[in-house]
DNA sequence: TGTTGTGAAATTGTTCACAGCC
DNA sequence: GGCTGTGAACAATTTCACAACA
């Protein structure tokens, strides 16, 4: 998935992608820094907070630029807006829910993402039953309003939490409607134009991560017979 | 380097992490293939639909042994069956609700657990208001009987969905009842003894990754002052 | 003195390409 | 002929270790 086309002239990849998936790491640790009060933070508290190794955040931060001071550290509001501004969350990035059930409502009514530059400002499902009601704050539209509420609200993330059967459909519904990263919550593989990003939470198999460890501490692993 | 290490009555051979993180798609995937009644597949068409490409696929699988059949695939039951063995799940793992908010509702009424092999047994929280209430037909205890309930139903995972002010306490009481693997939706780092594994799902972490890619699109990067 | 920034080394992961087998 | 299994080449990532410097 990573690693693409190196065009002269156009837009040289150039920060890793393992530090990009760190950098929301960071982001949250400075946040927590600035909160406290810290002017300064360095490289060996910063990693212990983000619960990584000094010498990564250093090689990670050093892609930016350098913004430390030897000797002393970073400073903690000037790296944040740094990160912030690298993570293109400067302003709020409106998203939508699509699929109000428990997980969409988890979604709706979740209180982490305000502070971390997102917005979510509409969400659609296809039960009438849910249609018309309010979650979060939210009034929960039709699936066939999608296109019309994502115009009219600029939303450029979709979160996407219906059954795995709707989710091709909808992601297609989506990149129709000019949405250009989708978060995935179906256990499926949806397919989308290369220009769109997609990134897919499968709760699933993080479960089945976790007990491929507890099974490597049962027992020998006993195959098939 | 060697590669191998054949200690005898030992660790017979390191699977890759990279390679314990794409089992579960192949879990999935071959779960579909199943169910759909096919009885062969070779590397390309599982590459297809776990969204991965064949040489990872034929690479990762080779890591348990030779299953395939050369000119003609893999023999979808067995390599199922094997896959699901050694991610542990070949019996059902029980796992515990910590915190029974609009998230562990999702994650108590979430019909994608049981034919992946985890059963949510039990739940708990500290809102008298939610406790002694059923959701997804559990009754949400009190977090004081978190030590009995995780003994009496041999769970192993707790999935933890308290706020992040309480996921420490949490984790802690946890690993006090015995719990050896947790997966931690609060977005902050959880310190626990290193032989119980914690994984980590950060929402608003996912939403900023693909931020950063919106962000590469709109314009350049533009620094912080 | 204490800490950054970074080449270089070490490690881990991916892809290639083809021999071997059905 | 088609497809697996796998060494070897390649690429990405992490870690080391230390010079630079406020």
């Amino acid at each position: 998935m990573p690693g693409r086309t190196p065009e002269p002239g156009e837009d040289p990849r150039e920060i890793p992608d393992a530090t990009i998936v760190r950098l929301p790491l960071y982001h949250r640790a400075l946040m927590a820094l600035d909160r406290a009060g810290e002017s300064t933070v360095s490289s060996e508290q910063l990693a212990s907070i983000a619960g990584v190794n000094a010498a990564k955040v250093r090689k990670d931060l050093s892609y930016f630029g350098s913004f430390g001071t030897r000797g002393v550290g970073y400073d903690v509001p000037q790296l944040l807006s740094e990160v912030r501004a690298h993570l293109g969350i400067q302003r709020s990035r409106n998203c939508i829910v699509v699929g109000a059930g428990h997980l969409g409502t988890a979604l709706l009514t979740f209180a982490g993402f305000a502070d971390r530059g997102f917005s979510v400002v509409a969400a659609v499902d296809v039960d009438p039953d849910r249609v018309g009601s309010r979650i979060g704050g939210i009034e929960v539209g039709h699936q066939d309003d999608l296109d019309r509420l994502v115009r009219e609200n600029d939303v450029v993330i979709a979160l996407l939490s219906t059954p795995p059967e709707a989710a091709q459909q909808v992601a297609d519904d989506l990149v129709a409607a000019g949405v250009r990263s989708i978060l995935n919550f179906a256990p499926t593989l949806i397919e989308a134009p290369e220009e769109v990003v997609v990134r897919n939470v499968d709760l699933a198999s993080e479960l089945e991560i976790l007990a491929f460890h507890e099974g490597r501490r049962d027992n020998e692993v006993a195959p098939a017979s």
